[in-house]
DNA sequence: TTAATTTTGTTGACCGTCCAACATTTTATG
DNA sequence: CATAAAATGTTGGACGGTCAACAAAATTAA
């Protein structure tokens, strides 16, 4: 496990830029604590220290810890769909490659890293009991499922799939986030390079044999 | 989410017997009240109501909060593999109907509840930064992996697999951990029998079309 | 431009709340 | 009545939100 400090940056002077180097940081350092520590023990103290700024800041910024939380968590996952969107929409690639970059996408720089996914799997985890979290979580996935059918549609119309397009869509971020689930943890000693191969072994397997 | 109260017995008369079913109820309580209210939140108040006691009792029977959840978890996977080892064992059966009742069983009662699904995901997140959840859960997976390589092996002797026998095997569990990170907590109405589905589908994929 | 004034950014101490562990008292059993 | 079991009381520590005071930047006045 990596300590992922932030990349340490002088602040700007201008208040409208120290107003957003400010936010930026406390999202940053929000999700890197999580990662680290837990939400429950991702105390204001932790976040605020990882960000470079005292206790009382927050409040400036945010008004309380769980609005900065939800921020961050939503920050996340909105890159994380741009990027997605992307590769979906790139024509140049095959619909078959397209779907094997999204999935590669969360296995690499910028989405994932170490402290990352196990920010991810810390709010996973609260958004049981926490309803703030639930919705962003379900809306990624969603986002996600919905990216990919239609690429698997291409793929259904040149007879290529042997299941329901709805169902490898979906049984396919449904192993992303057993992989995910796993990196966070390092419980089986999983490397991205591993977790990318599972994609493509299932996204293979998505396919009829030629 | 079902409100799954412990099934109410008369405590039994006897000392031994008050001290296992002391004992039992406690270890189980510990598990519905993590599912419920995740680790942090379970207090020894809580635990102690769901099984019915008080809250000093905890300190008879085990030493400190974290001794009981430990039990709880080892006892939870040391049932669940005591299950799979079973099936893997049953000769009577074709080695991928094994794999699939093997597969299935991770959904299915004794060993599935919604509480004990949140509570595997309570403590899986937990245990990247309390070592002493860590391992449990890794031999957990380790074990599952274990079981099934041997039938996967004799399927590849049948000249039925399209992929290795180990990487076969951990993706099962790797898609088995995701689908019960989405049953844990809801986010896609994901159903057990999909889950089931997915993981047919996904046994399926490992083998050469006929 | 410079000085005075207002607005915005930042800090660290304080307070009420909550909990696990420990200590003590009450109840049940043989 | 003695001993174990169970319930209840106490304590010390950690948390998030609040706030008064200070610092820096922006705005206005001269």
């Amino acid at each position: 496990m990596p300590a992922a400090t932030l990349p340490i940056r002088k602040p700007p002077r201008r208040q409208a830029e120290i107003r957003e180097f400010r936010r930026q940081s406390l999202l940053r350092a929000a999700l890197i604590t999580v990662g680290k520590y837990d939400i429950e023990a991702a105390t204001v103290a932790r976040i605020c220290a990882e960000a470079g700024a005292s206790r009382g800041l927050i409040a400036h910024y945010f008004s309380s810890k769980e609005e900065l939380l939800v921020s961050a968590i939503g920050s996340l996952f909105g890159e994380a769909q741009t990027l997605k969107v992307a590769i979906a929409n790139d024509a140049t690639l095959d619909p078959i490659e397209r779907i094997r970059r999204i999935a590669h996408s969360s296995f690499k720089a910028p989405i994932y890293a170490w402290e990352v996914a196990a920010a991810w799997q810390a709010f996973t985890n609260a958004s049981r009991h926490n309803s703030v979290y639930r919705e962003p979580i379900r809306a990624s996935t969603q986002n996600s499922v919905n990216t990919v059918i239609p690429l698997f549609t291409l793929l259904a119309e040149q007879q290529r799939l042997r299941i329901g397009v709805n169902e490898a869509a979906m049984g396919l971020f449904m192993l992303i986030d057993g992989l995910w689930n796993s990196l966070a943890t390092g419980k089986d000693e999983l490397q991205t390079s591993q977790a990318i191969s599972f994609c493509n072994t299932y996204i293979e397997g998505c396919l009829r044999q030629d």
